[in-house]
RNA sequence: GGCCCCAUGGUCAAGCGGUCUAAGACACCGCCCUUUCACGGCGGUAACCCGGGUUCGAAUCCCGGUGGGGUCACCA
C-alpha cells in the first residue's frame, strides 16, 4: 500500500492558536496510526510579516506538545524544502507549464478596476466575480499593456459547466456548482503564488496523500481540485475537521482568554492534559474514555470517527483534566515542572538544590491534590516557601478570635518541641494527646494552628503541613502566632 | 446576499431504523468521607431545533423552515 503522507501547514503569524494545534494533532495521530509521514511545512509567502520569532514559536509550542514532524524545516526529507519561500521556483515552473497548456491566461486588470467591476456587477444584482474579459485578449492587446507597465496576474480558466465534487472522509460528497466559481489568481502580480496555487503545488510535489485541515477550507477546495486536474496531478483525499468556536459560538478571538497553545504553558497546564483535551474536541474513541494515554489515542483514532459539527471551546474541562494529569504524574515530574513557577514568585532563587528540591517535590505531593495547574499549586504552595505571610482576614475572626487561643497555640508549640521524630504518626499522635488532655474538640486547635502556620484555613492536612514544615518552622511560626496575638 | 457545512442537556459527546421512558464526562446541586479545602464515593437537575414526509416503527432516512458557522481578496 502507498504510504501515507500528511502535512500540518500553518502560516507563522503569531503563535500556534488551539484551532491549529489540533489540526496538527489530527494530522499527527493519522500518521502515527497508518505508519505515515507527518510533515510541516511553512506557509510564509506572506512579504512583510514574517518573524523568525514566530516560526520559532510554532517548533516549540509542536514540540512541546510532542508533535514531532518527520519532514520540515530542520530535517533532511526529500520533499523540501519546507518554506514556501524557498520553493518559488516552483511555483514559477508549474505556472509555465499551465501558461503553455494554455489553462491559464495573463490579466491586465488592474486593483482599482476589478474593484469597480465588482461594484457596478453588485449593483446590477450579479455575484462579484471577475467576469474573464482578459481570456480575450489578443498578443497585440497584451503586449501594447506591458508596454503601458502594466504587469500581469495569471488567472486560470474555469469551466461554466458541470459540478466538482469534493470527497471529503468526514462530510462524503459535497457538490458544488463549477459555475460559482470565477477565474481566479493563481499567480500575483510580483510573480508570488496565491495560497490555492501554492497549496496544490506543494501538496503535489510532497506527495501529500491526505489532506486534514479545517473546515474554512472547505469551500477552497472545489478550486484546488479543478487545479489539480489542470496540473495534471492525483488529488488527495480531503478530510475538513469542524471549527473550534468561542463560548459564545463566534469565531475565537485573544479575547476569549488563553487560545494559543503557549499561554497554556505559561498558566501550567501540561502537555499530556492539552493534547487529551484537544483530541476529544471533535473527537471521540466512540466509547465513554476520557482521560487516555497518548498511545491509546493514537490506537483509537480514525478520520471517520471525527465529529461533523463545531465544538465550543470551554477550558473547564480542560482544567479537570489537568487537575487528574496532576495527580497520576511521578512526584520527580511534578517538581521539575513547577520550579519555574516558583521562581517566578520569588519561592525559590535559581536552580533548586537537592534537598531543596526535595523539599519542593514533598510539598507538591501535599498540595497537589487541591489545584488544577502550575500556577494553582505555586501560589498554593507559597507559605512553604516564605515566612511572610498575613492571617486570613475571615480566618482571624473565626479562630483568633476566641478567648484563650494565644494560650492554646502556646501549649501546641510546647507539645511540638518534645515530639522526638517529627513525622506524620508521631505529630499526629501528639496533638490528639493534647487535645485528649485539654478535654476539647479537634478542631479548636487544628483550625487556630493552621492559621498560624499557612495564614490560610484550607489546605492540606495540618498534619501534613507540619511534618512538610518542619519541627523548627512549626515551633517558630506558633510562637510567632502567640506574639501577634497577644500585641492585639 | 450567492454557494457550502452543521444542528442530542450549559459544554464535550455516545447513538449510525426497533434494545432510547437517550450512555459517559465536565460544570452545577445534594449526601457521605473529613480538622478545613480538595480528592474520592453515592445520588440528582438537565437534551434529540421546528414542521412535513418515508416506514409497522425515526434522535437515527428524505424535504422544507429556522438557527449557527464557513467562504466568496493580487491573505493564508
Amino acid at each position: 500500500m502507498e504510504q501515507i503522507r500528511v502535512r500540518f501547514a500553518p502560516s507563522p503569524t503569531g503563535n500556534l492558536h488551539i484551532g491549529g494545534a489540533r489540526t496538527a494533532l489530527f494530522n499527527w495521530l493519522f500518521a502515527r496510526k497508518n505508519g505515515g509521514v507527518f510533515i510541516l511545512r511553512l506557509e510564509d509567502t506572506d512579504l512583510e510579516r514574517n518573524l523568525e520569532e514566530a516560526e520559532a514559536g510554532i517548533f516549540s509550542c509542536l514540540d512541546w506538545l510532542g508533535l514531532k514532524w518527520d519532514e520540515g524545516p530542520g530535517t533532511t526529507g526529500l520533499s523540501g524544502p519546507y518554506r514556501q519561500s524557498e520553493r518559488f521556483g516552483l511555483y514559477r515552473e508549474q505556472a509555465d507549464r499551465l501558461l503553455e497548456s494554455g489553462a491559464v491566461y495573463k490579466c491586465y486588470c488592474t486593483p482599482s478596476e476589478l474593484a469597480q467591476q465588482r461594484e457596478q456587477a453588485q449593483k446590477k444584482g450579479f455575484a462579484p466575480r471577475y467576469d474573464g474579459r482578459c481570456r480575450r485578449l489578443s498578443l497585440k492587446e497584451q503586449l501594447e499593456r506591458e508596454a503601458r507597465g502594466i504587469s500581469p496576474v495569471l488567472r486560470i480558466k474555469m469551466s461554466q459547466e458541470g459540478t466538482t465534487v469534493v470527497h471529503d472522509l468526514i462530510r462524503g460528497a459535497v457538490e458544488f456548482e463549477n459555475k460559482t466559481m470565477d477565474d481566479f489568481i493563481i499567480v500575483k502580480s510580483n510573480g508570488l503564488p496565491t495560497y490555492n496555487f501554492a497549496c496544490v503545488v506543494d501538496d503535489s510535489l510532497m506527495r501529500i496523500t491526505h489532506v486534514i485541515r479545517a473546515e474554512e477550507h472547505l469551500s477552497n477546495t472545489p478550486k484546488q481540485i479543478l487545479l489539480y486536474r489542470a496540473l495534471g496531478f492525483n488529488e488527495p483525499a480531503f478530510a475538513h475537521v469542524p471549527m473550534i468556536l468561542a463560548p459564545d459560538r463566534s469565531k475565537l478571538s485573544k479575547r476569549h482568554g488563553a487560545t494559543s497553545v503557549d499561554e497554556f504553558r505559561l498558566d501550567g497546564y501540561f502537555p499530556e492534559a492539552l493534547v487529551n483535551y484537544l483530541a476529544l474536541l471533535g473527537w471521540s474513541p466512540g466509547d465513554d474514555r476520557e482521560m487516555m494515554a497518548i498511545n491509546e489515542i493514537i490506537s483509537s483514532f480514525s478520520l471517520e470517527a471525527i465529529s461533523k459539527s463545531a465544538a465550543i471551546y470551554d477550558t473547564k474541562k480542560l482544567t479537570w483534566l489537568n487537575a487528574q494529569y496532576l495527580c497520576s504524574f511521578e512526584p520527580e515530574r511534578v517538581a521539575w515542572e513547577v520550579v519555574p513557577f516558583l521562581q517566578a514568585r520569588g519561592f525559590v532563587k535559581g536552580n533548586p538544590d537537592e534537598k531543596t528540591f526535595a523539599y519542593i517535590k514533598k510539598v507538591s505531593e501535599v498540595v497537589r491534590s487541591r489545584v488544577h495547574t502550575l500556577v494553582e499549586l505555586a501560589d498554593a504552595s507559597s507559605y512553604f516557601y516564605i515566612d511572610d505571610f498575613d492571617y486570613d482576614e475571615k480566618g482571624v475572626k473565626k479562630f483568633f478570635n476566641r478567648e484563650g487561643v494565644a494560650e492554646l497555640l502556646d501549649q501546641g508549640k510546647e507539645a511540638v518541641k518534645m515530639i522526638p521524630y517529627f513525622d506524620l504518626p508521631n505529630v499526629e499522635l501528639a496533638y490528639r494527646n493534647l487535645i485528649d488532655n485539654l478535654g476539647i474538640s479537634g478542631g479548636s486547635l487544628i483550625h487556630p494552628t493552621r492559621l498560624a502556620l499557612s495564614g490560610k484555613t484550607m489546605g492540606p492536612g495540618l498534619f501534613d503541613i507540619m511534618v512538610t514544615l518542619g519541627k523548627e518552622k512549626c515551633v517558630e511560626r506558633l510562637e510567632k502566632a502567640v506574639c501577634w496575638l497577644k500585641k492585639r
